[in-house]
DNA sequence: TATTGTTATACTCTATAACTATA
DNA sequence: TATAGTTATAGAGTATAACAATA
């Protein structure tokens, strides 16, 4: 553990560093995305609905930590911009597929995706961005 | 670099797990400065003039990534609940300092981040946590 | 001219509560 | 009873533009 007096700059803190650099990466990411008029939380639910077709609006919710109530603006204006096909489940619960509009930009997507993060994590070498991952991973699932 | 095949999913995106941990982070600092009544970012720039006393609201700003219009609210509501004493340095500037009621609330402040700081980490061992923050100080001075 | 601090304003993301329709 | 989806609303953080006062 590190002592007090390293500890004494908030650019010490781990904590205070992830939010800094979440910030960094949704700011430059947000910029990505900007020419294919997404915004980072809906190429992230475009993402997801491209790599689980027919799953519901409160499972994506719940998988990418978006209260369903949120989820319900998100999945009318990708559906309005032809991305997003609804289809019922059952009464209830409607599937959500991609259009093939949708597929179109999400391959889009995924290309800014890549870009980003290659340039992003650039100042890391292969096993360090390996690390990062890793722990990162630990964090997140507890 | 990782194949396409293995980034099939969000979470195999650094980035997108950033955001998610960041999320984490701030919802359960969020919780544990709620009892000092204060919120993450005054607790932050709270922090930040205990360590550079007579600092100015720009220079708070600039090192913390807030804007200038952003800073005022913030240093209005600090300076409202007596922790802030704002001294003129010249004509237009102001330097800020901690009143004995704000180096109070600091010291509790400081024990909240140190013991959030213990808990969310916990998942990651001693050379883990040394680890991670080399990672993200790289990222973070770019 | 550049900087400090301010005001006004808007956008994104997140959060809660209440409602309906269905399982 | 529990879940899906919706509506309305509020809060927190961030962004820009414009302004007055000062350096």
């Amino acid at each position: 553990m590190l002592e007090t007096k390293e500890k004494s700059e908030v650019e010490h803190w781990a904590g205070y560093l992830i939010k800094r650099v979440s910030s960094q990466v949704i700011s430059t990411l947000t910029e990505a995305l900007a020419p294919l008029g997404l915004r980072v939380t809906e190429a992230t639910v475009l993402y997801r609905i491209a790599m689980a077709p027919k799953i519901t609006s409160s499972e994506v919710g719940r998988s990418l930590g978006i209260k369903r109530a949120n989820m319900t603006p998100l999945v009318a204006r990708l559906t309005e911009l032809g991305y997003l096909r609804v289809s019922a489940q059952d009464g209830r619960s409607q599937g959500l597929s991609l259009t093939e509009s949708g597929e179109n930009i999400f391959e889009q997507v995924r290309g800014v995706l890549e870009t980003h993060d290659e340039t992003f994590f650039a100042v890391l070498n292969r096993k360090e961005r390996a690390q990062l991952l890793s722990l990162l991973d630990k964090l997140f699932r507890g």
